[in-house]
Formats: structure tokens, sequence, C-alpha cells
DNA sequence: CCCCAAATTATAATCACTTCAAATTAAAAC
DNA sequence: GTTTTAATTTGAAGTGATTATAATTTGGGG
């Protein structure tokens, strides 16, 4: 099943309604799953089919999307949220220089706060950053020593 | 050595001038160091001594202590950025309902990357953010079964 | 086909920051 | 102490991402 079957169905099952706008946000997605879109990238590539969609309408669906569980928002302090598809656990590195963002399918076993450095939280979540450069920044550096 | 001291110091040692803004940005700085303070929350601690500081010269001695690498950058994906005066490695627990943010003072020893995860990356930093609901929000919710 | 709550839209607003150019000032040089 | 000058400060205007608003349109149940 496509993720765009997919988020129509949830959608349905919710009784949300599936406009054209909404088909071709989730087909955005599904194409771009790989490089974590931002809002201004999903509404791009929506707009080579359907020109006149808003900015509104991506944010709204996008985050209806997180709401129901099925989009997750990524945000690296860049200054603006990316949007992952893939709502499992992982992690990421990220290009200090150039933004670039890859993702970590590595699991840390370490990674578990005690009760005692909790703070009574409920801990819901954990993600580890890495933070570094990218191949292509230490190239035009001059940071490889070929 | 208070922080006040210690940062006028190094100012001096880099030919920057010690102007009073500065001072009171670094009284600030230390008397909210527990909590992570904001620019604006900078500014407005300045203020109540010094009224005419204005935004852009919070900021602008921040981002030269950050450069100085005296201060840390926390963005944990709230909308802004915070400033941290313990530029020691370590991890933070934020509550996802109030935003309340906690020091995590713990070493996670597996949180490394080998090579063939690393993408060629040089990695320079790791940070580990989780994420969960702190004890006021848990009461308020009604989430405690006491 | 009709209805209407839900969705979409353009426009304007907001929020956190950044840029800019003119006025001020710390501190080095005299 | 006075002068000099480059660094610093300032408020106003600008940005870029996101959100609010209110009028218009529409999916999909009846």
């Amino acid at each position: 099943m496509s993720l765009e079957e997919k988020l129509v169905r949830e959608m349905r099952k919710r009784g949300k309604k599936v406009t054209p706008q909404r088909r071709f946000i989730f087909q955005a997605l599904e194409k771009e799953s790989d490089h974590h879109p931002t809002a201004e990238e999903i509404l791009h590539t929506v707009r080579q089919t359907l020109p006149d969609v808003s900015l509104t309408t991506v944010y709204n669906t996008l985050h209806n999307l997180v709401e129901m569980e099925l989009l997750r928002e990524v945000d690296l302090g860049e200054g603006m949220t990316r949007f992952d598809t893939n709502t499992d656990i992982h992690h990421h590195l990220l290009c200090k220089r150039c933004g670039k963002l890859v993702d970590i399918h590595r699991q840390f076993r370490n990674v578990f706060l005690p009760p005692e450095d909790a703070h009574g939280f409920i801990i819901t979540s954990h993600q580890v950053i890495f933070e570094g450069i990218c191949l292509d920044c230490q190239m035009k550096a001059g940071m490889l020593k070929q």
C-alpha cells in the first residue's frame, strides 16, 4: 500500500475530507520521504501539478498528520521544521555548514534515564542529534588531505 | 572568580571592549544560569538596571560569547534559542507541555557513531534530547493517581 | 442535487531574529 | 587629560518561517 493510500484511509477513518490538495501533499511526502522536506519544499512539489495550492493548506495538512501520529516533526535548530514520514525511533546527523541531514537508524542501547535522573518526568521519547561537517563541506574547506 | 569577571577577562584578552551593557549582560547570564535564558529574558533582566539596552546588543553580545566558546546555544525546537553558560557536554530533558527544561549531567557511553554510519562526516558533537511531561503538567492533567 | 461543516484561500499579522546606517563610546595613543 | 578611531550601540526597517482571520469554496452524507 502506498503512503498516499495509507494516509487517505487514515483521513477517512477519522472523518476528515480527502481533497485533491491533500492527495498531492501525500504524494509529495512520499516522493520526498528520503530527505525530510520542509513545508516550502512540499508546497513547491505540489504546485508543479496544482499551481494554486496555498502554503496555509500545506501547513494545515502536515499538522493534521502530525496530530494523527502519521508524520514526525524534526526540528534541529535550523530555523524551520522538517517533516519525516518515518515515525519510527531514529536519530539524526546534521552538517553544521550546509544543513545536510542524514537519518541514523542505529539504536543506542544506553540512552535511558533512570528514575533518579528523570526529575519526575514521564519520558515519551528521546532523540540523538549528531553534529559535524559533511564530506562536501570538508572538500570545499580543503580539509581533505586527498 | 565570578562569571562576569571571567567573561570580562576573556573579552579583554581578545581586544574586545567591555561596555556597561556587556557587564550587565554577563551578570544576567550568571543570575539566570540555572534556567537557560533566551535573549528576551536576558534583555528583560538587563533592562531592570539599564532600561535602554537594545535587543540587538543582547544578541550581539551573546553571539560573541558563543563564538568565543564561552556560551552554548541550545535549540530544542521551541521556536527560539536558549543560551547555556555550561559549555560542558550535557543533555536535556524538555517538557512537551510547558517547555520546562532540565539539564542532564549523565554521560551515555554508547552514543557514538562508528565510521560506517558516519557518512564521512567529521562529528564534532552530539546531544540527547529527552521529551516528556513534567510533574507539574502531570498534576494539572490529573495524571497522578495520588 | 442540496446542504453545511470542513477545508481552502489571500491577506495580514506575529515572532524571533538580523541588517543597516547613523550616533556614541572604550580605550589606545598622544 | 585630550584626541583619535575603530568597535559598539541603537532604533528602525527587513526577513523568513509560521499562524490568524475571515471570506469563499467544496467533499461527501442525506
